[in-house]
DNA sequence: TAAAAATACTCCATAGGTATTTTAT
DNA sequence: ATAAAATACCTATGGAGTATTTTTA
């Protein structure tokens, strides 16, 4: 990856275009403001350009950093997607279930449900 | 971040539905299989289904698992449109400029060239 | 002078490596 | 029998926290 970029660091910077705020915009990511101020100070090294102009208040973000962000968004939104992906997979019913019964009782109780038991689940094993 | 995925995983499960093969998908991940193994199976785990059905030869993905590796494509697609936004950004000129001449020659030769180098580079200080 | 962001450290979670075992052709 | 994936264990990087200092309205 030559791109280095983490989800997370695109959420803080999401986050502080939004609050226009490091504090405020720390508490919404569920973190301290000296681990975004870090993260977003990062990232800036990393990709070699400044991010937000801190000298104005409230912060805005430099010509660069609303790109960047704005395609952050984007990418946020993509990841969601996968979210709905799973959904229609997380919860189907599927793997090995164990049955324990006594002996005596097996032969009257378990025709009376194995039937129907495997025909409605039947990636069961 | 409810989700838990990482651009990292995402190239990994990517690489390995191209290569269809854990050992050539982790060479070209730069990585040791062992540890692409190990950070597949963590997201198969934090997301809840199999991305892979390790018990076909070549290595094939699952239902859900197509999907998401087809998400991460474009996630992935998208986290590299951020490389042409630092293009036009960060070969930019910009940031402090120190000069150090002796105070002798100073008042003789400052004055040829700090007009045009002041209008050419105004982003700089 | 008060609020906000940056800096300085400390800690620990985990990504990644090496060595090895297990599992499929 | 052999190649491939999984497992076990270890190390070290860096993300996040607390405490503090600097900076800007």
């Amino acid at each position: 990856m030559m791109l280095n970029i983490s989800l997370t660091q695109m959420e803080y910077i999401v986050a502080v275009d939004t609050h226009r705020h490091f504090v405020t915009a720390a508490e919404h990511c569920f973190v301290t403001q000296p681990t975004l101020s870090m993260q977003i100070k990062k990232l800036e090294d990393q990709l070699g350009v400044t991010i937000f102009d801190r000298t104005k208040q409230p912060i805005i973000p430099t010509d660069a950093g609303a790109k960047i962000i704005k395609q952050a968004r984007i990418i946020l939104n993509e990841v969601e997607r996968i979210n709905d992906i799973l959904q229609e997979y997380r919860d189907t019913v599927a793997g090995e279930l164990k049955i324990g019964i006594i002996p005596t009782l097996a032969p009257y109780l378990v025709p009376r449900f194995i039937g129907n038991f495997y025909k409605a689940f039947q990636m069961l094993s």
